[in-house]
DNA sequence: GATGAATGAGCGTTCATTCAT
DNA sequence: AATGAATGAACGCTCATTCAT
C-alpha cells in the first residue's frame, strides 16, 4: 500500500535548491517560499521533510563540507608537502569539481553563523574538522623536511584564513583577486610558513 | 533664532548603535526599531536622520574604513618591509585600537554585500582602496629588495584574502586561530610571498 | 491529491470587502487590515491573493465597470433614443440594480487615480470603453432623426460628465440632488443636445 | 518689540502650496512635510499658523470657492439666459481665470470628504452655495421666458452636476472630453433643460 | 507524500503632531 | 515667528510555520 519513500532524494533537492538560492540571495532572502520554486515543490512540503528553514540549513552545511572533502580525497599527491598542496587545492583551484555556487553559499553562511548559536556551531564543526585535516598534513610536511612541529597549528590556522578570506573575495569582489590566481597564492604561503618553521626551501 | 543642527552627531551615534547591534546579530536581525533601542532614541527619529536603513549601513562602511585607515596611518615604521607589516598589524593586531566589534561587523557586512549591488559597490570600493595601498607598499618592499615587482598586485590580493579570512574566523571560530596569532602568521605570508618573488631573505 | 484552489472566490471576497470599506473611508483609509477584517480574513492573507493593495484596486474597478455594464445589458429598449436613455438609468436609476456603495467605490477611486498612474489608466479604460458605447448610441439615435452625427462625440462626453458629477454629488452632497431626480435629469439633457444637434423634437 | 505680524500671507501662502501640491498627489500623499517644502518654509511652521493639516483643508476650500465666485462675478451679462450661461464659463471655459490646479484640488478633495464630516461639511456648504446661486439664475431666465420655475431647483442641481463631472474629467480622462468643448456642451444642456421647463426655444 | 491556503508576528517606513530652542 | 529634531502610532508587506484536504 505504503509507496517508497523518496525522502532522501528530496531533501538533497530541498538543499541543493537552498545552496543555489543562498548563493544569489544570502540566507535571509532565501525565503522558504523561494527555495520551493526553485526546487519546484509547494512551500509545505518543505516543512515535511525539514522541521525549519535552519534545518535545511544545517544539512546544507554537511552537504558543502563533504564535496570538499571529496575533492581532497580525489587526489593523489606522493610528497607530504604535495599533500598540503592537494588542500589547497581542493578548496580553491578552478576547473574540474570547482562550485562557484557552493562558494557563495559558504561565504553567506557566515552571516546566519554569527547569530545562530545552532549555525555557528556547525560551522564550527565542519572548519574544525577541516583545520585538524590541514594540521595534520603540515605537521607531516614540517616532519619530512625535518623542522620542529610546533607551529603546525598556527601554520593550518593560517593557511584556512587565507582560503577563507579568498572565498570571500572570490564571491563579494572577483575583481580584486585575479582569476584562478588564489590556488597559486596560497601555495606560496604556505611554503614560506613552512620554511619559517625550520624546513628545507623547496 | 533657530534650532542648531545636531545631525552630525546623531547621525554617528547611530551608526555606532548599528554597529553594536550587527557584530552581534548581522545585518538583517539588526532592525530599525533594534539600532533605536540601542541608540536611546525613537526609531523614527532613525529615518529622519536616514533615509533608509541601508543608507546607515553605506555610512558605516565608511567609518569601518576610516578607523582602519586611521589606524594604519598612526604607524612610524621606517623600512619598505616594515610598513607592509604595519599595514598588516593595522588590520589585525590586538591591542590598541583593535575593535573586536568593527570586525564582526565588517564580516556580517558581507552578507548584504551579497544580494545588495550599492552595499557590493561600497564594500568593493573599500576593499580596492585598501588592496591599492597594500599593493603600493608591496611594489616598494619589493624594489627595495631588488626584486621584479611583477607580483606586486597578486601579493597584496593575497594578503588582503588572509586578513578577510583572519577576520571572519576570528569572528565565527575564534577558537580555530590562536588568540593574538593572526598577525604573526600573516606577517610570515608575506615575507613568504616577497622572497618567492626574488626579494632577499629576511 | 492535492487541496482544491479557491483562490477565485477568495479574491471576489477581498474584492467585496475593499468596496465597501472604500465606500466608508476612500481607498488611503481602506488600510489592508480594515479591508481584511470586513471579509473576515487575516490580513497577511489578502497578500497571498493579491501582490499589492493596489492590485485589489485595479480588480475592484473592473469589477465595478462589470456590475454596470450587466445593468445597462440587461435593459431591452427599442428605439435608438430609448437605448441612450437606457445608457443613462444604468448608471443612475434607483431601485433595482443600483448599488451606492459601488457608486460611493468609484467616487473616491478618482483619488488615487489622481497620483497613481496605474490607477489613472485603468480608470480611463473604463471610462473611455463607456464613452466609445454610449457615443455609438448617441449617433444611432442621430442617425436615426436624420441629424448630422458629427456631434456624437462631444454629446457624449457632455453626457458622461453629468453622469460622473452626479455621482459625486450623491455621495459628497445628496441633500443637493433631489432623490432619484438625476436620471431624469440627465435624460433630459440628452435630449436637449441631441436636438441642438439637429434632431427632431421628441 | 513686537514684530508685525504677518500671519494672514503666510496663512495664504501656505494654502497655496497646499494647493499645488494636491493637485499633483491629492490629499493623503500631500504630506505637511510636503506641502512645507513646497513653500519654502520648515515643517513646523505649518503647526504655528494652523492647528491641523485638516484645518490648512478647509482655508483651502474657501479659497477655491471665492476664486469662482470671483470669476463669476467679473462677468457681465446682460440677460437672464447669458447670466446662467456666464456661471457655466466661470466654472469651465479655458482661458484668463482657468485655474488647472485648482480643478485638479476641487476634485481630489472629494475624497477626504468621503470621511472627514468637517471637511464634507464645508465642502456641502460651498457646493450649496454654488447650487443656491445658480437656482436663481435659472428661475430668472424661466421666468423672463414665462416659464414655470417649478423646477429650477433640480436644473440646477443638474448642471452643477454636470459641470462636478466635467472637473473630474478634465483632471482624470482629458482625452475623453475635447478640449474646451465642456463649457459649450454645459450651456446646450442648460438651453435643454430650460427649453423642457417650458422656455421658448432660444 | 503532497498541496496551497491560512496565520500572525515582525519588518522598514511614513507621517501628523509636539516642543525645546 | 520660526526652526528642525523628536515622538510614536499606523501603514503595506514579508515570511516561517501550520494544517485541512
Amino acid at each position: 500500500m505504503a509507496r517508497p519513500s523518496n525522502t532522501e532524494e528530496r531533501r538533497a533537492e530541498i538543499v541543493e535548491a537552498m545552496l543555489r538560492v543562498m548563493a544569489r540571495q544570502g540566507y535571509a532572502k532565501a525565503s522558504v517560499a523561494a527555495v520551493a520554486r526553485e526546487a519546484g515543490l509547494a512551500p509545505g512540503l518543505l516543512h515535511y521533510h525539514f522541521r525549519t528553514k535552519q534545518e535545511i540549513l544545517l544539512a546544507l552545511i554537511e552537504r558543502l563540507a563533504s564535496s570538499v572533502a571529496a575533492r581532497f580525497e580525489g587526489t593523489r599527491a606522493r610528497t607530504p608537502r604535495g599533500r598540503v598542496h592537494a588542500w589547497i587545492d581542493a578548496h580553491l583551484a578552478q576547473g574540474e569539481g570547482a562550485e562557484p555556487a557552493a562558494v557563495a553559499c559558504w561565504v553567506a553562511l557566515g552571516n546566519e553563523a554569527l547569530s545562530e548559536p545552532e549555525v555557528r556551531a556547525a560551522y564550527v564543526r565542519v572548519i574544525e574538522r577541516d583545520r585538524a585535516l590541514l594540521e595534520d598534513l603540515v605537521r607531516e610536511a614540517l616532519r619530512a623536511e625535518e623542522a620542529r612541529t610546533h607551529d603546525a597549528r598556527r601554520i593550518a590556522a593560517g593557511l584556512l584564513a587565507a582560503v577563507e578570506g579568498a572565498f570571500r573575495l572570490a564571491v563579494l569582489a572577483p575583481e580584486v583577486i585575479p582569476e584562478g590566481a588564489a590556488a597559486q597564492t596560497v601555495r606560496q604561503m604556505a611554503d614560506g610558513l613552512l620554511a619559517a618553521a625550520g624546513g628545507r626551501a623547496r
